[in-house]
DNA sequence: CCCATCCCCTGTATGC
DNA sequence: TGCATACAGGGGATGG
């Protein structure tokens, strides 16, 4: 479930059954869930077993569960979910699934045995064990830690709105000094993580922006307002559970979210806008499709 | 630095 | 019906 919302959909679903748990036994099905760690499967199975979680935390679309430190360097499973994957939690035992990738089976104080599994339909999504460093500011690595760490294969990721570190200042000032469309630098996970395809075209809509605007032409003011609208639509989104337009697209218990039917851009080629009924035009950008209104989003 | 292109994969929808 | 093609929410590598 790629985006901001949906991935923590995903964070906080696993956070309760997974902090203290102790992993019992590790499956990796197939290597190429593991393409982020540094290390073969059975490296990676032998690693992990033995372990304790100790939180859930996300930064943008990367989660990861930092472990019970073995009084070595610091570590935390990381993982992204790329196109299609899930975690999905099942009881100790359960059948395979049908996209599984990798099973995690754990053992809780509280619920006792779970299976985590790692789903992934497309293999963009991987698994790995990473070393956390130090946050460049200092603050908190991310939602759901206070540990002011991040695994290194997240420390180039920028901070994103609903992080309480965020800086607005600083983010404005990264995207004007970019001279590439608005919609290609709100995708840029080093200037602002977390929205990806859909919420970049929603956060454009909402404040009247056409894709195709130079980040550089954007005024203080209006590059302000733009990233309230990201925050705005991440929000909104995440209060329905995300947008779910097919199966891939769940919370760890399998259930779909329903922001889907609050989309005012995205997916809605040649559909009345929502604010003046101008059929939404799709162009492509950057490689990936954009959809937008117009006659709201004028190139100026 | 910026940009375009390609890559990793599987599944579904669409057009011929 | 079969077959080819386009497209899908991600990110990273590479070459110009």
């Amino acid at each position: 479930m790629p985006e901001l919302p949906e991935v923590e959909v995903v964070r906080a679903g696993l956070a309760p059954a997974v902090i203290g748990a102790r992993v019992v036994a590790v499956t990796a099905h197939d290597a190429r869930a593991l393409t982020r760690h540094d290390g073969d499967s059975a490296a990676f199975e032998a690693a992990l077993t033995g372990r304790t979680f100790e939180a859930a935390a996300r930064r943008g679309k990367f989660l990861w569960l930092p472990l019970r430190d073995f009084a070595t360097t610091p570590q935390a499973l990381i993982a992204h979910l790329g196109m299609s994957g899930q975690f999905l939690l099942r009881p100790g035992g359960a059948p395979i699934e049908r996209h599984e990738r990798i099973r995690i089976d754990i053992a809780h104080p509280a619920h006792g045995e779970v299976a985590i599994v790692f789903s992934d339909q497309r293999t963009f999504g991987s698994l790995a064990l990473d070393a956390l460093v130090p946050t460049m500011d200092g603050a908190p690595g991310g939602w759901g830690t206070d540990a002011a760490v991040t695994p290194s294969q997240v420390a180039h990721i920028a901070r994103d709105p609903l992080d309480a570190a965020f800086s607005d200042t600083r983010t404005i000032a990264a995207m004007r000094a970019k001279r590439s469309a608005v919609k290609r630098v709100l995708l840029d996970q080093a200037v602002v993580s977390g929205v990806g395809n859909i919420y970049a075209d929603e956060a454009l809509w909402a404040a009247r922006i056409h894709p195709e605007t130079a980040a550089s032409a954007l005024s203080p003011e209006v590059a302000a307002r733009l990233l309230d609208e990201v925050r705005a639509v991440l929000n909104r989104a995440l209060a329905e559970g995300g947008t779910s337009f097919d199966a891939q697209y769940v919370n760890v218990n399998g259930q779909a979210g329903y922001f889907a039917h609050s989309l005012n851009a995205y997916g809605r080629a040649g559909e009345p806008c929502h604010r003046c009924g101008t059929p939404i035009r799709r162009i492509v950008i950057g490689g990936r499709s954009s959809h937008f209104c117009p006659r709201c989003q004028r190139k100026r």
